[in-house]
DNA sequence: AGCACGCCGACT
DNA sequence: GTCGGCGTGCTC
């Protein structure tokens, strides 16, 4: 068969495929009537997927039979054309297929997929007719079995019958799509005829029905057919056929789910702004609505204003004819700013976030890509927003890790709002206070601008912080308690003087790594400064970063005692202590666990704010965002909790926790007072949160990354292998090691392979190997050829092999 | 991912 | 001799 002649149509299709397929257009339809971002229905092997239109082409790659795509899906494009080199670039970033980006970008739920339908031939019909076995009998009259009923024929015994008769030509297989699950919500509206004058009698029920819209305000106003069948059950069948007569008209009309629930609180809206504010709002909006990027770091300690800024800065980008984009690192932090926005911009906000169901999201984006709204407030994949014309793009928070997807695609979403915004050509603002390492390097350099918030807007103080070494408290039964005596006062004193307390545990660490009691210090790689993980099994100190190890008897390294100690610790367990001690106090806990019941994690948040709960254990979750104004007293049970990570930013974070968690205290009329527990007293990242000297932390974090090559100074690609047999993962990746050792350059450092740091998880072994260089694009061309050469090896024994490109956390 | 093709053990 | 297991490789 002869192609059509071009141009075609170059397609992403929702597949793990490295390239972009090309079709030719449906038919009837000419290439230049297609538009970028549309959704076409393309057949790809023998079934039908949801393909994304990106452009036309007039080359045919070599040795393809060309097909045609049949049908368009949609009449308008699902997003605008500029994001598609956005797409393009992230897909060769993050080594992730072109489609599959495309699919995590858009709300779940709308691609369409196709599935075979059983159509008997005329052949078939007379065949079968006389006796047709007893499963076939339905669907004899319409010589169609459907989709569904097909799957499950497939499945069964007849599967084999099925087989014979195709051979015979009974039957054809016709694949069918299936209509996308999310659709448009729509409600039927009654309105006013066009009059032609007939009369026709009228049944009983039409009466009624007639009479129930007149009270309604019918047919001066449109009247939604819910309230009337709310009223009268049966009225769907006459209003059917009061539209056949001409008496009423219905219309479909598009409505939009609120995902706010009720309206918001009132909030104050600062009529003067305090003089830094007004600052900042200075520099930064001249950088807006110029069309060219510009990356702005907003630097403002907690409680200095930023979501004000954030505001102003966004009503201004809207004045300026451009739309806006506000990422926020996790919802739980969300509803705070998603408050303040909707109050201020009211039905100009849509939201989007994992929160809510896929068609509240689904219209939400709808909503985007109508212009009907015009700023996208949302997770990380928020900076995927429909939005053709960004002038603003804002990321709260832009240190947090939780930019970072650690599944599937992993792309840290304050990268790509950067990424956009240059593209794009969009002012970023990224507000923190506590920016990350790498930003505030930037900053320094001059590669964004920077403004800086230094004063409470309140003016109260920051809290008084002591720090206790917990190495100096008694043990009871050779452990160390949980409180030091200090911490017990405190908490016990703020009990009866009817205070708040807050007791944190920075626990991403685990239980398997070793603390030396005499110094305090964790036991860590000499090469890569990250601490090592005990494995008793083994029975070795392990590096998760280069594989260094030590044996398990090993005596500590920095002070040659032989006091090493496994420690581990949860919430849990300081919320059974803290019962204990406190028979009498309210105590609540929230972490992941029990913020995962909504309710409950609402209920919790809620008695906190009314001063119901004397204590509140938690992990970062309390540390972020929340104002509570009755909390005068924060408890750091174990600060370097997070040191021991085997993570290069585990300093960088625990710095970052404690400045924050610091933050929570002394937010009201009394003043604050935070005690920080920890073994390493003496460690910078606690006494420079400690002092509230970020200045000095940030210049000694960056000595310390310059002389070992890491981010700002370097880059890393994380080769992940994970499989369900240990010997097969442990075999691929020391393959892949031995390959990168061989291929590695000066300009590349290949660590590892060694055993992820959670070497199992649900089941899956897992391994790494890191590559760290100054430039990421050896570092892609390495794990590239690495990952070429092992992928049969890998195949053969199920071994999935994953890139993590700027990893941000190493578990 | 999904699906067909293809090449070896246990059944009528 | 067939049925059916899942390794291998492709999809415009």
């Amino acid at each position: 068969m002869a192609s059509p002649p071009g141009p075609y149509l170059e397609v992403a299709v929702a597949a793990p495929l490295v390239h972009t397929l090309t079709y030719a257009p449906p038919p009837g339809v000419r290439a230049e009537e297609l538009v970028p971002g549309q959704r076409l229905l393309v057949p790809l092997g023998n079934r039908l997927v949801t393909g994304f239109f990106l452009g036309t082409t007039s080359r045919v790659p070599e040795g393809v039979a060309l097909k045609e795509a049949r049908e368009i899906l949609d009449p308008a494009p699902s997003f605008p054309e500029t994001l598609i080199p956005f797409f393009r670039w992230i897909a060769d970033y993050y080594h992730h297929p072109l489609g599959e980006v495309i699919k995590t970008a858009l709300p779940k739920g709308i691609l369409a997929k196709s599935s075979p339908a059983i159509i008997l031939s005329s052949e078939g019909k007379k065949a079968l007719e006389p006796d047709p076995p007893e499963w076939l009998a339905p669907w004899l009259g319409t010589c169609r079995i459907p989709p569904q009923e097909t799957k499950k024929l497939l499945g069964q015994a007849a599967r084999r019958t099925i087989e014979q008769w195709k051979e015979r030509g009974w039957i054809v297989f016709r694949h069918e799509a299936e209509r996308p699950k999310i659709r448009p919500k729509t409600m039927t509206w009654i309105v006013q005829a066009q009059d032609d004058g007939k009369t026709q009698p009228l049944k009983p029920s039409e009466e009624k029905v007639l009479a129930i819209l007149q009270e309604l305000g019918f047919p001066e106003q449109p009247v939604l057919q819910r309230e009337v069948t709310g009223i009268y059950p049966y009225a769907g069948r006459a209003l059917k056929s009061l539209e056949l007569k001409g008496l009423i008209r219905r219309e479909e009309r598009r409505v939009f789910r609120d995902p706010v629930a009720g309206d918001p609180p009132p909030l104050e809206r600062p009529a003067r702004l305090t003089p830094e504010q007004e600052e900042a709002l200075r520099v930064i909006l001249p950088e807006i609505g110029k069309r060219r990027f510009s990356p702005v770091l907003l630097h403002g300690v907690t409680g200095s204003g930023k979501t004000e800024v954030y505001l102003r800065a966004a009503a201004h980008a809207l004045d300026q004819g451009c739309q806006v984009i506000v990422l926020v690192p996790e919802i739980a932090l969300a509803a705070q700013l998603e408050w303040h926005f909707v109050d201020r911009f009211g039905d100009l906000v849509a939201i989007l976030h994992s929160g809510m169901s896929a068609g509240e999201r689904f219209d939400q984006w709808c909503r985007l890509s109508q212009g009907e709204a015009r700023i996208a407030l949302g997770a990380r994949s928020a900076v995927f927003a429909p939005l053709a014309d960004v002038g603003l793009i804002i990321v709260d928070e832009e240190h947090d890790p939780a930019y970072k997807q650690e599944d599937g695609f992993r792309y840290n979403g304050r990268d790509l709002a950067l990424l956009r915004g240059s593209l794009e050509h969009a002012c970023v603002l990224l507000g923190s206070a506590t920016p990350s390492v790498t930003t505030r390097y930037r900053a320094a350099q001059g590669m964004m601008k920077q403004v800086r918030l230094t004063t409470r807007v309140a003016s109260q103080p920051l809290p008084r912080v002591t720090v206790v070494d917990l190495k100096k408290v008694p043990t009871v039964s050779g452990k160390p308690p949980i409180f030091s005596p200090m911490l017990f006062a405190a908490l016990k004193e703020n009990l009866n003087s009817n205070h708040q307390s807050l007791i944190f545990l920075n626990r991403r660490g685990f239980a398997s790594l070793v603390i030396c009691r005499e110094c305090g210090k964790v036991l860590t790689c000499p090469n890569c400064q990250v601490s090592l993980t005990l494995h008793r099994r083994e029975g070795l100190h392990l590096c998760h970063y280069c594989g260094f190890s030590l044996p398990l008897a090993t005596l500590c390294p920095n002070c040659r005692s032989t006091a090493l100690q496994g420690v581990g610790m949860g919430t849990e367990r300081i919320e059974a202590e803290l019962k204990r001690l406190f028979p009498q106090a309210m105590i609540k806990r929230l972490d992941r666990d029990t913020a995962a019941n909504r309710a409950e994690y609402l209920a919790t948040l809620k008695a906190m704010h009314q001063g119901e709960v004397d204590i509140l254990v938690g992990t970062q979750m309390i540390t972020k965002g929340h104002h509570f104004p009755g909390v005068t007293l924060v408890g750091i049970v174990w600060a370097d909790a997070g040191l021991a990570v085997p993570d290069f930013k585990a300093a960088e974070r625990t710095f970052q926790l404690l400045v924050q968690v610091t933050g929570r205290a002394g937010r009201g009329e009394a003043e604050g007072r935070v005690i920080i527990q920890t073994h390493q007293p003496e460690h910078y990242s606690i006494q420079l949160a400690q002092l509230h000297d970020d200045q000095a932390f940030f210049e000694k974090e960056l000595a310390l990354r310059k002389r070992l090559g890491f981010p700002p100074f370097g880059r890393l690609i994380n080769v992940r292998f994970e499989g369900k047999d240990a010997e097969a993962v442990k075999e691929v990746a020391q393959a892949a090691g031995r390959r990168a050792q061989r291929e590695a350059t000066s300009s590349v450092a290949v660590l590892g392979p060694s055993p992820a740091p959670l070497a199992r998880i649900r089941q899956q072994y897992r391994w790494q190997l890191l590559l760290k260089g100054k430039e990421i694009a050896p570092l892609h061309a390495l794990a590239c050829r690495v990952l070429e050469q092992t992928r049969a090896q890998a195949a053969s024994s199920k071994v999935k092999m994953l890139l993590d490109v700027d990893p941000e956390s190493m578990l």
